[in-house]
DNA sequence: ACCAAATCGTATGCTTTCCGAAAGGACACG
DNA sequence: CGTGTCCTTTCGGAAAGCATACGATTTGGT
């Protein structure tokens, strides 16, 4: 899941990206409207947080041309008023939220949570199951068959996002974009040590590999 | 959720209610103890937080009218003073609280919600358990394994949330919102230096460690 | 009111753990 | 059989976490 913030208060903005990340998302940073703008337009992002009162390309500006241009991800807007202004509320679809500061982060979370589940329809599982494979969103805990496997963060969220593509094929590019920030360019085989890392704890010392290569392509995850 | 503030001081009084009604309270107040009773006696407010160092009429006369009168709200009293005075004692039913000046806003947060679950009679246990870890929240013992363990303020609150989140970790960040207030200046080590100390009181002398860190995200308690 | 003790945030090094880079071998496919 | 893709291992810098020390402030007793 890739979210953007857009917030020019550097405090507020450290705070809510650090625990994005802990909370397991993938996270950019844009500090005023036109960087956001151009990140939103040249990237997939399930998600933008942006900030009202933002130098240059003020917040509502920017959703007006994100919704004039047809981008139309859910954005969750915060202000550091009590009231919703009305030039706000008409800009608010209903894949959208409102939130004023100071606002509690696990409350920031919960909506984060109930706006991709509404804009993507789905159901947010808390455990993904394929076979013996489990992997627990909530605990971070990953077992195949009983056994406890200990993975490091990267591990997981390439796991999370195998699982949540089970048979079908996950390329190489869509794992780097996915795990890695946006205008990130590795002139290294960084995906490929990654997927060796993560076989040597799901696969290794198992007769069913799960983890199957398609050459040019890229992995899938497929229970044996 | 309606919230009777009695406090003459305007600063603390204007903190305390700017505070609680960003946390989403319907507020009103009240600075001296006439007015306060008045109040009470003609609206129906869920919680009263009262000043004891009042004008006119005391805050624990206050409370003894209300009471006398069978106005049952629970009451948080505010004092300036360290020990609880038998006065006071006497008068707190089980559905009050107490807190010295000065005090930290996430706990007066805190106190509020506890009184209130406990007043609309939602079970709020007295104790949490996990394990052979103890924590009484009214008495504020922690025991492990029958040994009596001496907890700071800061480290109770600690052990308090990871123990109301066992098994699933709980981030830095989300600590450091919960212990301290809101976008406290996380340039600093203290949650590191909060959960050293406390795992020194908890852990220390225990084979089985019960504080688990997760890297880059934050910390567990797992019972062993 | 004063002093000793306790508390708690800050600063600072040390240790551990990651993880990207590089290099060479293995394998698949044409 | 040759080329290109993929696998595996090793290495070192960097980051995260840990422990300790210090000092400002608070507390509590005389």
């Amino acid at each position: 899941m890739r979210i953007l913030v857009v917030e020019d208060d550097p405090k507020i903005g450290r705070f809510v990206i650090e625990a994005l990340k802990q909370a397991g998302f993938a996270v950019d940073h844009a500090d005023n409207g036109d960087d956001g703008l151009h990140l939103t337009l040249s990237a997939p992002y399930d998600l933008a947080i942006i900030d009202i009162m933002l130098p240059g390309l003020g917040g509502l500006e920017l959703i007006g041309e994100l919704r004039s241009r047809k981008v139309m991800i859910p954005v969750i807007i915060l202000s550091a008023r009590r009231s919703v202004d009305d030039r706000i509320a008409g800009l608010l679809r209903g894949g959208d939220d409102y939130m004023t500061k100071p606002f509690y982060l696990s409350e920031l979370l919960v909506r984060i949570h109930a706006l991709i589940r509404r804009s993507t329809n789905v159901v947010e599982p808390t455990r993904l199951i394929v076979n013996e494979l489990v992997l627990d969103l909530q605990s971070r805990e990953v077992r195949r068959g009983g056994q406890n496997l200990a993975l490091q963060a990267r591990e997981f969220s390439l796991l999370e996002l195998l699982m949540r593509n089970v048979g079908r094929p996950v390329s190489k590019t869509m794992i780097l974009e996915r795990l890695w920030d946006y205008n990130f360019d590795p002139q290294t085989n960084v995906v490929d040590v990654l997927v060796c890392r993560l076989r040597n704890k799901i696969d290794h010392e198992f007769t069913n590999k799960m983890i199957h290569t398609i050459r040019g392509v890229g992995y899938v995850l497929k229970s044996p």
